[in-house]
RNA sequence: GGUUGGGUGGCUGAGCGGUCAAAAGCAACGGUCUGUAAAACCGUCGGGCGUGCCCUACAUAGGUUCGAAUCCUAUCCCAACCA
């Protein structure tokens, strides 16, 4: 299948590359980061606050939206989209990752997988088939297949075991993709640029933290002909070499013209070691669960806005921001915010750690055009500690 | 002025003779958070050091007792009711 993606620039000294991908809803450029918004909604934000901060992709869950409010009602509402007011792209989680963090309640057959829901403990099946379907009815731009994610402590048995599932899986959700969706409607202009018409398909490439894994995963995802790649299953507590490792045996087995998305990352440091060795996507929910924590993000290294000194601060969260908060509030304000519980604190924040790494996005993309973006990340790396 | 019930750590509030440096909650102080079961969670929270002990503490001052936040007396406050 054709990729809607047109690799722009490269950068001479690593693998990191910006580029453009098309959806149905638009263009994402990349390097990207996309804000969680699990249950059609980025906690604590609505759509006119991510366009503000220039969110070009969001990332909503399969697993949640079937739950509630239910795929039938998304449906008839005319997608996620439409529902939600949110006219920029869409990609969704399969529910793999409940799979991981709601293990307690899932049994794992060859089949699929049993759920018991959170929310009343009634009983669900998902399988790679039926999880395709529930993103076609949520109208997602990016769909990708049910995986199976496994804790990285696990004996490596049990993770090549967890593995060729997630093959098999990935096998049947993408033959099951073509009779969804039987005709590619990419067409590929001159300039680069693509009109899209489908929804697009992403696999998984699973693996944890062991390098012949993760190349196995990686070839046999590439042989599947996918819009793009998931990289899974990383972000749960490795260390940054084991990740880099995982990352280090997967690019060299995908193809260059196809997006490589690394599912659940992260801080930024993390997601600039991504980007000089190959990723174009993340995702992840810590800027916006951080930010109701307390927890901000700047150019000068994190802080927690609970702390003491805060409270007499007459100065923005980040000198060097450009997003609206930093312009107008200080972080008196935002301390006193926090503090009294007022959950205008909680959307404030937010919108500004989100606008904080689209912005480090946007400047590695800027410093790949450039050829600079080894000094770019060294830089951040040095300050953001 | 009288009657009754009270005064406990920054606040609210348990305890009502030893196991009490005193439950719990809040506030405060610090930390954690990675395809969100999170406006969550975890520490610390009288002082000192040799970390086990010592010192100072349950309105104030006396007293009873081997031992008192807990019992008695007086004083000072507070609340409700009655004059």
């Amino acid at each position: 299948m054709i990729s809607p993606f047109h690799i722009t620039a490269k950068d001479p000294n690593s693998k990191a590359r910006a580029g453009k991908l098309y959806t149905k809803h638009g263009v994402v450029n990349t390097p990207v980061f996309m804000p969680v918004a699990t249950q059609g909604s980025v906690k604590a934000l609505n759509d006119d606050d991510l366009r503000n901060v220039g969110v070009e992709c969001l990332l909503s869950n399969t697993y949640h939206l079937y739950l509630r409010p239910g795929t039938e009602l998304l449906k008839k509402m005319g997608g996620l989209h439409n529902f939600m007011k949110w006219d920029r792209s869409i990609l969704t989680d399969s529910g793999g990752f409940q799979v991981h963090s709601l293990s307690h309640l899932r049994k794992i057959t060859e089949e699929g997988v049993w759920f018991k829901s959170h929310h009343d403990g009634s009983k669900h099946f998902f399988t790679p088939e039926n999880v395709l379907d529930y993103e076609q009815a949520i109208g997602s731009d990016i769909w990708t297949c049910l995986d199976v994610l496994m804790p990285n402590t696990a004996h490596k048995t049990d993770l090549r075991k967890a593995l060729e599932i997630t093959k098999r899986w990935a096998e049947r959700a993408r033959k099951h993709y073509d009779t969804l969706v039987p005709q590619q409607k990419i067409t590929a202009h001159k300039d680069g640029s693509f009109k899209v018409d489908n929804n697009l398909f992403f696999g998984i490439i699973q693996g944890s933290i062991y390098a012949d894994l993760r190349a196995d995963a990686a070839k046999h995802m590439a042989s599947l002909d996918t819009h793009g790649f998931c990289i899974g299953g990383l972000s749960v507590g490795e260390t940054l070499e084991e990740m880099n490792t995982a990352v280090e045996a997967v690019v060299p087995h995908l193809p260059e013209e196809k997006p490589r998305y690394l599912m659940g990352l992260g801080t930024p440091i993390e997601m600039l070691h991504c980007i000089e060795r190959g990723v174009d996507m993340f995702d992840c929910v810590w800027p916006t669960r951080v930010a109701r924590n307390g927890q901000v993000m700047t150019s000068e290294g994190k802080f927690n806005i609970k702390n003491t000194q805060f409270r007499t601060e007459d100065k923005p969260l980040d000198p060097n921001c450009d997003c609206f908060v930093c312009q107008k509030y200080s972080r008196a304000y935002l301390s006193h915010l926090y503090r009294a519980g007022e959950l205008t604190s909680h959307r404030l924040i937010s919108i500004h750690n989100i606008r904080f790494l689209t912005r480090t996005m946007e400047l590695a993309r800027e410093h790949i055009k450039n050829g600079t973006y080894m000094a770019f990340k060294e830089e951040m790396c040095a300050k953001y500690k």
